[in-house]
DNA sequence: TTTTTAGGTTAACAACGTTAACTTTACGGT
DNA sequence: ACCGTAAAGTTAACGTTGTTAACCTAAAAA
């Protein structure tokens, strides 16, 4: 009855408030319902099951990543100092919003459904910025850039999980792990120099 | 009725062959009682609750996973072979084991109850064996082998998780990705020769 | 004015982890 | 031999969860 917006807007709107605010553990489509003012069974009207509603706040979280990289990657020219940037980026999106980085990329698909093929184009192109930035360092190496782009994006993705998992040593201190991460992916994939 | 072994190590069985023909999301206290021949409630006299449950899972997926990089860092005395190896003896062993790579590595806190601080020892001897070899290959180098050690596995670990969960490239076979894994992981921390 | 349809609700189903209360079995002390 | 106690297991229930069938209601179309 509370006239503000759509429903379909509202529960969207609450299911990403209830994740933020409380964890993936605590969306329940009975929660969301709670929050919106609705029953539980609307939601089905907008939504064909909880994946689906959950892959509308992935594609949110990929709209935010897309453009944390893209303006880390525009800041700069020099391309050594952009491919530290647009890590540094990545590794920050996934420690400041671990919500949208749980749900986007730590939740398996035996119990989520397939990331459906369309929208999987998205978490491609950032894979592709990626390998663009290789391209340029890495002027007329013979070198497959998706492929190297792909272990970068492992050693990224792995080094946020284990973070966020807080698996790693409570001695160490998050800032100087990930500066040290971004070296490594340097010597790694950067030739040497200075 | 049926004497087999006490039921505790009968209710771990079943869990385990539970875990490992069905999933992790398979594994619930009711189809463990089931399986087993008792009620649910009988499992709560050997395990405080679902997580103590998994976390014995978890220790058996520890000691295999020590004896795989155990006898993969023994089997060469060439340090960069033995490097070579052990990373690819992890990286097998998650994607050979990936339900119980699952619960040792991806499982959540927030679902999950910390891994208690004294089992976490043997997680950690893992990374040590890591840091001894890249001692072996550096010697002399001022750096510090812990966090490139971590780095290492934040880089092997990723590498499992995109695997897993079925993120990488369809176009790309894994043998290639997991050796441009292992090359790549020389690159980042071996010093440069031929 | 009647009929269709979109939007929403009520009530229920099956599965989950967990607990309180009860029973049954076996053993130790007197 | 008898009593008491404690261990091992069960029954029944509570409060969750995602999801669905059946119903209602109001507005638009015929």
């Amino acid at each position: 009855m509370t006239a503000n917006g759509d429903l379909r807007s509202r529960i969207l709107e609450q299911a990403r408030v209830l994740l933020l605010k409380e964890g993936y553990s605590a969306v329940s489509m009975r929660k969301i319902a709670k929050a919106v003012g609705c029953t539980p069974t609307s939601i089905y009207i907008y939504f064909d099951n909880k994946d689906a509603l959950i892959h509308a706040l992935i594609e949110e979280g990929m709209e935010l990543l897309a453009g944390a990289l893209a303006t880390a990657s525009a800041q700069d020219q020099e391309p050594r100092a952009r491919f530290q940037r647009t890590c540094l980026a990545f590794l920050e999106f996934g420690i400041q919003n671990p919500e949208y980085y749980q749900i986007m990329f730590l939740l398996h698909p035996e119990k989520m459904e397939r990331y459906p093929t369309d929208k999987y184009r998205r978490a491609r192109r950032n894979l592709e910025l990626f390998a663009d930035i290789l391209r340029e360092v890495r002027v007329g190496s013979s070198f497959d850039p998706m492929l190297s782009a792909t272990v970068l994006w492992s050693l990224l993705h792995g080094a946020i999980s284990l973070h966020l998992a807080q698996r790693l040593d409570v001695g160490m201190p998050a800032s100087i792990f990930i500066a040290q991460v971004v070296e490594h992916a340097e010597t790694m994939l950067l030739p040497q120099s200075s």
